[in-house]
DNA sequence: TAGATTGTTAATCGATTAACAATC
DNA sequence: TAGATTGTTAATCGATTAACAATC
């Protein structure tokens, strides 16, 4: 009698529905980066490349590169390298890029507006469903194609339309409290603008804080100490 | 015959120029926070404070506190602590918000324009002292105050004006000839958001990249393996 | 002084790199 | 097949944590 995770049925099914909980936060930060280099392989039109050389052009070592990737299985072939086009596609899957996230912007200021105008959603397969303000002045209107409403309906708001993604770029003292409706209508991510580091009780919620301003003193730290290496890659 | 360096005067002067050429990154990107966190203490009209409460406050050792810390010389009083306001200060000048940095903005878009709207720069002592764009309509106008001007007058102006840092928030196609004309006009460091890992020949001009898509992904990831844990502190 | 807490060394842990057998 | 390059184990390196003597 044949094995159950011999089917081969069965063993897909089973790998779509992995989840990956004990690879390092390090590996992980470098999966993006990833992505964007074979992205731009994919479109110069190149087929396969090996790990010797994308740690070349990534300014990193081999080693790693093919350590990162085996924490999510053998994307490779021995003797050939790896597949531009089967590896973007692995990894943008690994990120969430085929899960159809919908999010909301809460805030219209100039941060709001500003990734309301970018591409950076759609070219991961998340869809800015509408914005939230409490500028009556803009409320009904559209910014870049997305509704603007009140920031009162944005609890009910999240439930009916199966929200995932909330980003939060109103001022640090309405941060906590938006959070809080967010989180109770089953937001499961925050991408957090708002100058703060915000903390959510619900454990299963994940909070992405973005501060700009670390990124800046590192960067003065940095021409102060005027090092001989660039700071980041 | 007194010892040279036991002068205190010529020690002085020595500190006020040391530079930390040995410190690692993952201390450097810390240093942000602790200084944030300090400068919350202070405001709120905390005198000191030890290593073990800081360390509950953030969420990290008081071990990694102290040894972070130790990198930079001993700013701490056995049996008391840190003196909240004196570490603060310390912290500043060690990122270099006393060195009246001068920074421009090129590009003036979404992004540009919502930079320059912020107190990010001020906060950390740089000063933003004009925007450059190559679109007619707004070249002579001001843009929160910041006076914009045309990309063709950039080298010269950052060379006369004596700028440090550049804020980069053009087309990636136009990236790497901006930094050009930056980098031969004695810009030292980039703040770089144009999607695209500038690379510059100087090695003493320090960039730093921003990738808010790689900080996306990296959320969407995490909720896609939705963890116990929050991302991100 | 006694108690507290730093500065610093030593121990542990995790992440990166090197090496190589497996295999395409 | 021979050559190339992965997947993976073992060695190295660096960063974090624990411990404690120094000292305020």
């Amino acid at each position: 009698m044949q094995s159950i995770d011999k089917v081969p049925g069965i063993l897909e099914k089973k790998e779509e529905f992995l989840r990956f909980t004990d690879v390092s936060p390090a590996v992980i930060r470098r999966l993006p980066r990833y992505h964007r280099y074979l992205g731009d392989l994919l479109r110069a039109g190149k087929m396969r490349i090996s790990s010797k050389e994308l740690a070349a052009m990534m300014g990193v070592t081999a080693s790693q590169i093919r350590q990162d990737l085996n924490c999510f299985g053998g994307f490779g072939q021995q003797g050939y390298g790896y597949n531009i086009k089967y590896l973007h596609g692995k990894i943008g899957e690994l990120l969430g890029t085929n899960e159809g996230y919908r999010a909301v912007i809460i805030g219209s200021g100039n941060l709001g507006r500003a990734l309301a105008a970018t591409h950076t959603f759609d070219r991961r397969g998340v869809t800015r469903v509408a914005m939230f303000d409490t500028n009556q002045s803009i409320i009904g209107t559209e910014i870049y194609g997305i509704p603007v409403y009140h920031v009162d309906s944005l609890g009910a708001f999240c439930i009916e339309n199966r929200i995932d993604i909330a980003v939060l770029t109103v001022p640090k003292e309405a941060a906590k409290s938006v959070a809080d409706v967010l989180v109770r209508a089953g937001v499961k991510g925050i991408w957090n603008f708002a100058n703060m580091e915000l903390k959510v009780e619900d454990e299963s919620v994940v909070v992405e804080n973005i501060h700009l301003g670390d990124s800046l003193m590192t960067l003065c730290y940095e021409v102060k100490n005027r090092s001989a290496v660039s700071a980041d890659e």
